[in-house]
This record gives structure tokens, sequence and C-alpha cells, in this order.
DNA sequence: TGTACATCAGTGAACGCGCGTTCACTGATGTAC
DNA sequence: TGTACATCAGTGAACGCGCGTTCACTGATGTAC
């Protein structure tokens, strides 16, 4: 590896985002991720500026990713929730991280941006505010409760697929 | 104030509530949480063993207060979404720390029984499995949203009541 | 009623550790001439 | 094509700090006699 890694800002994000699904978002420190990212202790101050840096830029990503999973599922609230679903599963590092606002510089221009590209996606999906509200509260709420361990089972989407169908349903 | 407490451990609990509800279970530490109950720092890990320890009676008592605000909703699914949502809110504290495992001792007796009480009053208001778990789901997951500020307004009750309606209605 | 003693909740000094931050530095890359 | 220089990503030693843990202790309470 080279003085100059060249792409040391996406590692360092990846890092942290395994970091964070691994021990949780108060795991995580500076030095462990630079020992993470094989770089030394002082490269992601340099980058980020201090931890809330680090995992605003988790959270940009993730919510960028899950604006491309909602919009994929087109007008099929089912289908959008079941990604929702899905995207916390698959990213629960960057999950955990989006929806906690005292862990990240909410202003950062990046992170919002990206959080309105999901908002506008998920937007998109109910004709009313009530319905998207519901809609993305089971979603939000089955992920959760799945990722916490409070529901089971031996498959996600079998076991999300009859609870959001209860929400879709609805008129 | 003399030198022994005689309630120290509840003082603590409570402090530690207060403490996560500001700055989140990342931020506590045992001697924070020894200087906010006016104790030496030292006192904490004397009762609790561990940060789990404290943040597992922390959460066994959210669990029995939950159970008995469920309970009183008798069997009335919007009703008891409601008393979900509005424990969240009033006790966002012991609701951050209830449904992370990493943060708790997970085994512990007292824990586990709360953990059930809460679990069977839930269990008790729907049908069946899937209508509990959506019910759950939707109660769930728009307290997280609207703690974490993603949905907002005047009025939690107001703001919930439609949303919560949708699923209460729904066979 | 009084004395002796066991118990245990809470103390406070001391420790070693990982942390974030600072700062002078190194060396790879790109650009000007 | 070659040389000089600016830039800036990343380094590594040093620092002070708050933390959890340990441990000998203090003093309030309850009980035995």
């Amino acid at each position: 590896m080279s003085y100059h890694h060249g792409d040391l800002r996406r590692a360092m994000t990846t890092a942290a985002a395994t970091a964070v699904a691994e021990q949780g978002p108060a795991g995580l420190s500076l030095r462990e991720l630079a020992r993470r990212a094989g770089v030394s202790h002082a490269a992601p101050a340099h980058h980020f500026g201090d931890k809330a840096g680090v995992l605003t830029a988790v959270a940009a990503d993730g919510f960028t990713q899950l604006a491309v999973a909602l919009t994929e599922a087109g007008d099929d609230l089912l289908a959008a929730g079941l990604a929702y679903v899905r995207f916390a599963v698959d990213h629960p590092g960057h999950f955990a991280v989006m929806f906690d606002r005292s862990l990240l510089h909410a202003d950062d221009a990046e992170l919002r941006t990206a959080e309105r590209a999901a908002s506008d996606a998920l937007a998109g999906l109910a004709s009313d505010a009530d319905a998207a509200r519901a809609a993305w509260s089971v979603a939000h709420g089955f992920a959760s409760l799945w990722l916490s361990g409070a529901i089971s089972g031996p498959d996600v989407g079998a076991a999300a697929e009859p609870v959001l169908r209860r929400m879709a349903a609805t008129p």
C-alpha cells in the first residue's frame, strides 16, 4: 500500500459502518476506526474532523442508498416497505446512525441532500401524508424490532410481508 | 443527607434515565452518573457492577411501566398504541435503552421478568400474531421516528392517532 | 436499657489505559516552466 | 524531456484528560446478649 491510500475516505466510512453494526455507535472511537482501516490514528480526524463527522458521512451514504432502494420499488407500497426493511437489515450500521441526530452533524449539506432524496422517495409512495407516515412507521418499527431481536424468525422477508401487507392494504 | 442514602439505587436509575434521555446511552459514564446522583464515583459500580448493569435496571423499570400502561388500555388496540407512543415520548431514556440489547445484560432475571410482563400485555391485545406484530411495529416505528425528529408536529397524540388508527382499523 | 459487634452502603486516594487533539513532519502527486 | 516547486494526504510522537477499577477505609444500622 502506497503512502497515499487513494480512497481512504471510503475505506473509513465502510469500516465505521461495520464497527457500528458490531458494537453500536457508542463503541466507536476514531482510533479504533483508524486501526480497522489500517491507517494512522490521526487520519480519521484529518478527513472528518470528529466522530460525528464520520457518522454523518455514514448516515448520508445510508440515506442515498435507501432512496435508491425505495425508488426502485416504484409505486408499490408493499415492495417499498420490504425494501425499507431489507435495507435496514442489510445495513444495520448505517441504519443505527441515520436516525440518531445526537450522533450527527444534522446541518451537514451532504447529509441534508441525501435525507431529502430519501424523504422525497417516501412521500411519492402514498396518496396522503398520514398514509405515508403509517407505511413509514410500520416498516421502520418492524425493522427496528427485528434488529433488536424483539421480533425474530428464520427469514426477515417472510416475517415482514404479512405485517407490511396489513398496512399496504389499508386504503 | 446522611452517610447512608437509603434509596441510592433508585436515585441512580433515575439519574441514568435522565442522562440517557439527554445524551444517549453512549454518553453515560459511571462517574458522570455518580456526579448526577450526588454520590462518590465508586458508588454506581458498587450497586450495579458496570454500566450495562445500570442500564439493565433502567430497562427493567421501563418494561414494567410499559406493561402497566398497556394493561390499562384494556383490549382497545388504538388506546394501547397511543399508550405505547406516549410511554416512549414521556420516558425517552428508558425507551432508548429497552430495545438495545448491546447495552444490557440480556439474561438478567429482573429484566426478563419485566420483558415478559410487557410482552404478555402486548400479545393479549390482538387476535393473531401478525396483528400483534403489526400494531407493535406501527406504534414502535412512530415513536422512534417521533423521538428522532423525523416526524414532528405540535402534539404527539394528535399526530399519532390517525396513523395508529389505520392499523387498529385493519381486521 | 445498655453495650458489643457484625454487616454492608458508601468513601476517596491511587492506578493504568485508551481516548481526542496538536503539531512538526514526510512523501506522493500534479503542475509550471 | 527534465527540473523545481506547491499541494495536501497521511504520519507518529507527545500531551493532558476522563474513564473504570481496586482497595483499605468509615460510619450508620440492626441484632445479640
